[in-house]
DNA sequence: AATAAATTTGCAGGTTTTTGCAGCTTTTAT
DNA sequence: ATAAAAGCTGCAAAAACCTGCAAATTTATT
């Protein structure tokens, strides 16, 4: 058997059924293991195949995010780093949907061993890519607009859950109106997500700091900690400190 | 034995087996491996042939292997349309993941008005770009090798629901072992499709066909329908025909 | 036809590639 | 925590390869 006929049928396989192991091939092909690692090995480094602990995986299956222009990228990208710092070893974290929150999920540590909840399709898509993550995902209707679940089923699921923190992307808050979006599906889960959880982290540009929206999720006393990409002395956060808000 | 007769003897039986060794040529034509080595050597140059170590390889072996993106596109899309046929307003439609099941999502047409229940991460995002499908997800713990729930409580979740008809994206199916995968968690998710739903479609590339793999979904039996890119006049389906599966 | 020139072939030797194995470390699962 | 599986490293044997050279063969020329 010729070393690149085997490596031929080797990525045939593979992309034949999108993840192999090595002990399948061994006995399929009727060589050593060493081989077929060292074969996918090889397939790997030429960037044909996903080399995974125990096999291989097919790139076009694995093929990350095409990261787009998203609005105010930079802000966020800071924002992401100070959330991701909350987050500890065996933490339970829920987490909802926006650019925001995908930032902070690029933005974790390689070996963080968390496990997230969210019913947010890019940010699951997004967390299924960390190595050492769980990811649990809040099934139910999807709604087209947000890209989140909503619905009942959803709701109960969430009351159900204990969190040890919870990340909103927000849309609009201020002293007055408190937490606030105009999707009243969408608020339905937040407020789930923040009865859920025993801190609450909220995440927002500072642009949106001090507006408001038609749909009240919560006040703003019932947040715990506010992350921008502004340092924590200016003043825009005076009132929100006097609520008891701690700002990062 | 003239070079030239020699030369064409070689690149007859490449083209002829898509590959040969060279101790093979060697004693077939009777000259020394050196000179079989210089006479593939010559033929590799010339572009007739790709060289390896211990043989050669036909050109069109190689490059056949390297061509496509997306492993077998257009056989999936092939099956995507017919797929995709079955599919009638009103219906409640499980579908499992995989690369075809992502071709019939893409497939589906535009003013059609059915439920789809998915566990499927990549599936679940193509329904959702969808202008008037309404997208079910069912929720819980996420493997991120096949990106799709996995889990006690998807599985009782899946158990509740009544569907029309279920497709599943196929690994690997044969007359004995019936259909088969390699990851358990992924059988327990399709085989609670199946039970879920009152029609059971496979959708597969020939190739997968009367192969199997570790452990079995379910028997050929308990298929309604099995398309692929042939036509269903191919005997290669015959066994299944016999076992009452209706082929498109 | 004989001979010179050019090409081809086989071989000796030394080098590189490939492969499986043993021993040890890392990762994963229970 | 512990055991099993997978991975890594270095090694050694076999196979394949390369280089240069001389013998053999083909081709060209007189």
């Amino acid at each position: 058997m010729l070393k690149q006929e085997r490596q031929a049928i080797i990525l045939h396989q593979i992309n034949l059924h999108n993840r192999i192991f090595c002990s399948d091939l061994c006995t399929q092909i009727n060589v050593s293991e060493d081989t077929i690692r060292r074969d996918l090995q090889e397939l790997s480094n030429n960037g044909k195949i996903i080399k995974v602990h125990g096999g291989a995986l097919s790139k076009s299956f694995h093929s990350s995010i095409n990261s787009t222009q998203v609005y105010s990228i930079d802000k966020k990208k800071s924002i992401a780093q100070k959330a991701a710092s909350l987050i500890k070893d065996g933490m339970f974290v829920l987490t909802s949907g926006g650019t925001t929150i995908i930032e902070m999920a690029k933005a974790l540590p390689e070996n963080l061993h968390a496990t997230f909840i969210t019913g947010s399709l890019p940010a699951a898509l997004e967390y299924i890519h960390h190595p050492t993550i769980e990811v649990i995902f809040i099934g139910d209707k999807l709604s087209k607009s947000s890209q989140i679940t909503v619905g009942a089923e959803a709701i109960t699921k969430i009351k159900q859950i204990s969190a040890d923190i919870c990340f909103l992307g927000i849309n609009a808050l201020d002293i007055e109106h408190g937490l606030t979006d105009n999707d009243w599906e969408v608020v339905q889960v937040k407020r789930a997500m923040i009865e859920s959880s025993r801190k609450v982290v909220a995440l927002s540009i500072s642009e949106k700091l001090n507006t408001s929206q038609n749909i009240q999720v919560c006040k703003v006393k019932e947040l715990n900690v506010l992350i921008s990409e502004l340092t924590p002395d200016n003043n825009v956060f005076d009132s929100y400190k006097k609520e008891g808000i701690e700002v990062l």
